[in-house]
DNA sequence: CTATCGATTAACCAAGTGGTTAATTGAAGG
DNA sequence: CCTTCAATTAACCACTTGGTTAATCGATAG
């Protein structure tokens, strides 16, 4: 995942890790610093400071200095990309439509050895 | 990512990288071939294949073997998964939540020097 | 001024990722 | 039998990731 990724990817990745997703679970429900962000996980500070890094150039924190602290909050907006992206894909998981389009082909299979309906794959030469 | 990641971590792993998320596109049209999965992309045939059996162990996909080719078919019971942890989200990014809890905090700065509401960080001892 | 505290940066490491080319497997066809 | 074709595996590469310890920075307290 180089940096010259599309933001989503981006987001992808940055919430492809238990920590980072625990730390925006904990984010969501109020804003917290750095100290209280890593005290639940036995983890060094360099490293929730990085998990904090890449939450952060993925856009789904922000950061603010207040003295010593850095107070950190949620900034949700990434995800409704990700959450639209995977919305389109409901109605495959819905209705177990899967395992349906799985049944009809593999019942059809025996009688004619061609793909179920609404697989319009191009039809491979086979004389 | 390791193999032992859970399996929400691998799901959103596999979702993060371009490639791979059109990949899912191309199968939510319907069953393909690896070939015809590959065409679109200007990268060797073991790229693909490293890229399918990502999507495969992430269960994203499922693959079957039809004479010498291999007829791949979306698997999105995952992505539902990775949809409800977004949707615990929804409202921080709806109606602009965040921007709201940033002006209401930093409009009431400069009276108390306390962190606004709906933002319960313990507060740290400074006397 | 000095010590301390929250947090980050630096330097390093093991393991994983995403890509390549070359070799291999397995089925189909002349 | 031999070739061809679809696809995977093997071996290798540059780069990233997620973690560590040690050093650094900035602000506060004494």
């Amino acid at each position: 995942m180089a940096n010259t990724d599309d933001p989503l990817s981006i987001t992808f990745a940055a919430l492809a890790d238990p920590t980072r997703r625990a730390i925006l679970t904990r984010l969501a429900r109020g804003e917290a610093t750095v100290g209280e962000l890593g005290e639940p996980f036995e983890m060094s500070a360099p490293a929730i400071s990085k998990h904090l890094r890449v939450l952060e150039s993925a856009g789904l924190i922000a950061r603010e200095v207040d003295a010593r602290w850095r107070i950190c909050r949620l900034r949700a907006e990434p995800m409704h990309d990700a959450h639209d992206w995977l919305e389109a894909y409901r109605r495959h998981w819905e209705g177990n439509l899967d395992r349906l389009v799985e049944f009809v082909e593999r019942t059809h299979r025996a009688e004619a050895k061609k793909p179920a309906s609404g697989a319009p794959r191009a039809p491979r030469k086979k004389p």
